[in-house]
RNA sequence: GCCAGUGUGGCGCAAUGGUAGCGCAAUUGAUUUGUAAUCAAUCGGUUGCAGGUUCGAGUCCUGUCACUGGCUCCA
C-alpha cells in the first residue's frame, strides 16, 4: 500500500503502520461523508485508535444517534467507490487560519492557535473535503476496504469538562474484511468474559437499585473474596506489615484536619447526630495518621508499615459506575508506610516488589506510570525533586518499563500507578504508590531523630489490588470465571451418577470438607451429563467427582478436571494433590 | 455530572397502537440414570417508576430511576 506523506512524496507504507494510516484516513473519509450529509457540521479531532478511529464533531442543534450511522456509512462507501485522490498542501499560519475560517472550522482555527510557532501546518484534501492534518494518508479512497461505524457518544472538546461536548462517532477499520470479521468475533468472545455477566452466572455478587454502586457479595463471591483476603494477609506478613483496622465513621473534625472536608466533600457521605457532623471514610489514611500519632515515635521505629483492608465509601458520579471496577463502596488493600526521607527509594522499591508479586501470581500484564508534580501542588521544590527522583530510582533499580505522566501526580506528592486491562482492553488503575508530605504536615506527625531533634516522617500510601472489588473483577475476566483451584468458590463438585450413590457421595464430600476443600454435592435427580454440563458451564469448577457403581464398589473416585479427562483414582491421593495445589496456590 | 442507547416473569429473549408469549430455571410427578441438556404437568409478569396522548399503550409523548457504551473524574 502506498501512502502520501505531508511533504508531498509518495512511498510504500511500512507494514506495521498500514492499519494506523488506514484508520486515520477512514476518519477523514467519515468527516467528508458527514460534511456532505450535514453541511453545518464543525470538526474537532479525528484520530486513529487501537482498532479504528473516531471523529469529534459539533453538529450544532442536530441530535445524532446510532440510527444515523448507516446513512453516514453508506455515504462513506460512496466516497470509497468514487476513488477520490488524496492530495496535500502546506500553508503559512495566517493563510491556514483564513482557510479554516472560510470553511467555518472554528475548532481547527482554535487548534492552530495551540500549535507551536514553528509548526508546519499541512492540509489533506480528497474531493472537496479539506482537513488540517499531519498525515500521512492513503493515496486513494479505494484503499479503505473494510470499515464499520460502531458507536456514537459525547466527548468534551480537548477532554475538558468545562468545554462544549461534541458528538463522537466511533468506527473500526481493517486492512481486509476477514480481519474485521475476526475482530468482531474476538469482541464477542471477550464479552463472554465480562465479570458482570460471569458474576451473575456464578452468583458472585449482585447489585440492587436501592444502592447503585454498592455491591452485595453472595456466598460464592464471599468464598473467593475470603481466599484472596487470606493470600493478601499472608503477603502483608511476608513483607513486614502490621495490620490495623480503623473506624468507618469519624468526626468532621478529623476530616477538616486531613483536608478532606474541604477538598473531597463532594465525594463523601456525611451524617450528623447530637449536633455533630460525621463523614463515612472515603480513604483510610487519616485513621492511620491517628494511630501513628497515638504515641511518640523514634527514628528506630521507621519504617512503620500499617496495612488495612479498609472499607471506603465514595459518592462517585453515577455515570462512572461500572460493575465491580468502579463502585461506591469498596475494600482497599491499603497500607500506609511512615518513613524517613532517606528511606524513600528503599521503601518504594520494596512496595513495588510486593505489588508486582501479586501481578505475577495471577499472570497479569501491567503498565506502570510515574506521575509528577501537578500545577497546583503543595510543598517545597526540594521535597518534590527528592520524591520524584526516589520513585524513578526505585523503578529503574527494578528494571521496570514505565511512562512518565507529566503533571498528573496528587497535589500532595508524586505517584507510581499500575494499570491492568479488562476483557475489552480498557485499562484500570489497580496498584498505586503515592508519596505524601502533606498529611504528615496536617496531622503534625513527628519522630525523634538520632540527634534528638523532632522530624516529620513521609507517608507512602499504597495499594496493590487497588480494591478487592476491582481486583476480583479483573481476576474474573482474566480467568473467564475458571479461577485457579485455590480461589474457586467451589473447588470440587461431587456428582452422584444416580440416587443410589448419594450416601457414598456425601461420605466422599465430607472427607474433602474435613481436609479443608470447598465442596458441593449435586443431589438432584438428573442425568450425569446434565450435572456435568452445569458444573462446567455455570459453576466452572476445577474438579468434578463422578461417583457411581464402579467407584463405590472399588472404593475410589473418578476425577474429571478442566481438560475434560476423567481418571479413576484413590480419594486420599486426590486429597493430597488438591490440598497441595491449594496450599501452593498453583495456577 | 455530560452525550447516546436500553429497561418485558429468577435468567436469556418475543410481541405492524388491539386479549403479554417462548426457552431455561423453579415446583410436582414419572424415570434410577456413566461423562456437555430424560419426559410430562404446574407455577410465575399488568412490561423499572410516575404522569400524559388514545376508544385502546409493552409499543407514542414528558419526567424520573437504573443499566450499557463513551466523555469527565477515579482504587
Amino acid at each position: 500500500m502506498k501512502i502520501l506523506y505531508n511533504d508531498g512524496h509518495v512511498d510504500v507504507c511500512p507494514e506495521e503502520e498500514e492499519e494506523h494510516v488506514l484508520r486515520h484516513s477512514a476518519a477523514h473519509i467519515m468527516a467528508q461523508a458527514v460534511s456532505r450529509l450535514y453541511p453545518e457540521a464543525d470538526f474537532g479531532y479525528g484520530p486513529a485508535t487501537e482498532n479504528g478511529f473516531y471523529y469529534d464533531i459539533d453538529f450544532g442543534d442536530t441530535k445524532i444517534s446510532e440510527d444515523d450511522l448507516p446513512a453516514i456509512e453508506d455515504e462513506m462507501k460512496k466516497i470509497v467507490k468514487e476513488n477520490l485522490k488524496f492530495s496535500v498542501f502546506e500553508l503559512p499560519r495566517e493563510e491556514a487560519i483564513k482557510l479554516m475560517q472560510e470553511r467555518g472550522e472554528a475548532y481547527k482555527v482554535e487548534h492552530i492557535g495551540d500549535l507551536p510557532e514553528d509548526a508546519r501546518i499541512t492540509f489533506y484534501q480528497q474531493g472537496d473535503y479539506i482537513d488540517m492534518c499531519v498525515g500521512p494518508h492513503i493515496c486513494y479512497t479505494k484503499a479503505l476496504k473494510a470499515f464499520k461505524l460502531t458507536a456514537v457518544s459525547g466527548a468534551y472538546w480537548k477532554n475538558d469538562a468545562n468545554n462544549k461536548m461534541l458528538t463522537r462517532i466511533n468506527g473500526v477499520a481493517f486492512r481486509t474484511k476477514e480481519e474485521m470479521a475476526e475482530h468482531f468475533r474476538m469482541l464477542e468472545e471477550a464479552e463472554k468474559r465480562d465479570h458482570r455477566k460471569i458474576g451473575k452466572e456464578m452468583e458472585l455478587f449482585m447489585m440492587d437499585d436501592t444502592g447503585p454502586g454498592f455491591p452485595f457479595w453472595l456466598p460464592n463471591g464471599m468464598r473467593l473474596k475470603n481466599a484472596l483476603m487470606q493470600y493478601w494477609m499472608e503477603m502483608q506478613d511476608a513483607y513486614g506489615y502490621e495490620q490495623v483496622d480503623t473506624p468507618i465513621i469519624l468526626s468532621r473534625k478529623l476530616w477538616e484536619t486531613s483536608g478532606h472536608w474541604d477538598h473531597y466533600k463532594a465525594n463523601m457521605y456525611t451524617t450528623s447526630i447530637d449536633d455533630e457532623d460525621y463523614a463515612i471514610k472515603p480513604m483510610n489514611c487519616p485513621g492511620a495518621c491517628l494511630i501513628y500519632k497515638s504515641k511518640p515515635r523514634s527514628y528506630r521505629d521507621l519504617p512503620l508499615k500499617l496495612a488495612e483492608a479498609g472499607k471506603d465509601h465514595r459518592h462517585e458520579l453515577k455515570g462512572a459506575l461500572h460493575g465491580l471496577f468502579r463502585v461506591r463502596a469498596f475494600t482497599q488493600d491499603d497500607a500506609h508506610l511512615f518513613i524517613r526521607p532517606d528511606q524513600i527509594t528503599e521503601q518504594v522499591t520494596d512496595t513495588a516488589h510486593l505489588i508486582t508479586a501479586y501481578y505475577h501470581q495471577f499472570g497479569f500484564p501491567y503498565k506502570v506510570e510515574l506521575s509528577t508534580r501537578p500545577e497546583d501542588s503543595m510543598g517545597s521544590d526540594e521535597d518534590w525533586e527528592r520524591a520524584e527522583a526516589g520513585l524513578a530510582a526505585a523503578l529503574e533499580s527494578m528494571g521496570v518499563d514505565y511512562t512518565i505522566n507529566e503533571g498528573d501526580g496528587a497535589f500532595y506528592g508524586p505517584k507510581i500507578d499500575f494499570h491492568l486491562q479488562d476483557c475489552l482492553g480498557r485499562t484500570w488503575q489497580c496498584g498505586t504508590i503515592q508519596l505524601d508530605f502533606q498529611l504528615p504536615h496536617n496531622f503534625q506527625l513527628e519522630y525523634t531523630d538520632a540527634d534528638g531533634s523532632k522530624k516529620q516522617p513521609i507517608m507512602i500510601h499504597r495499594a496493590g489490588f487497588g480494591s478487592f472489588e476491582r481486583f476480583i473483577g479483573m481476576l474474573t475476566e482474566q480467568y473467564a470465571g475458571k479461577f485457579p483451584t485455590w480461589l474457586s468458590p467451589c473447588q470440587v463438585k461431587v456428582l452422584p451418577v444416580s440416587e443410589k450413590h448419594r450416601d457414598y457421595s456425601q461420605a466422599v464430600a465430607q472427607k474433602l470438607r474435613d481436609a479443608g476443600v470447598r465442596v458441593k454435592v449435586d443431589m438432584r435427580d438428573e442425568k450425569i451429563g446434565y450435572k456435568i454440563r452445569e458444573a462446567r458451564s455455570i459453576d466452572r469448577v476445577p474438579y468434578m467427582l463422578i461417583l457411581g457403581e464402579q467407584e463405590e464398589e472399588a472404593g475410589n473416585i473418578s476425577v474429571r478436571d478442566r481438560s475434560n479427562e476423567t481418571v479413576q483414582r484413590d480419594l486420599d491421593d486426590f486429597i493430597a494433590d488438591i490440598t497441595a495445589e491449594i496450599k501452593e496456590r498453583r495456577g
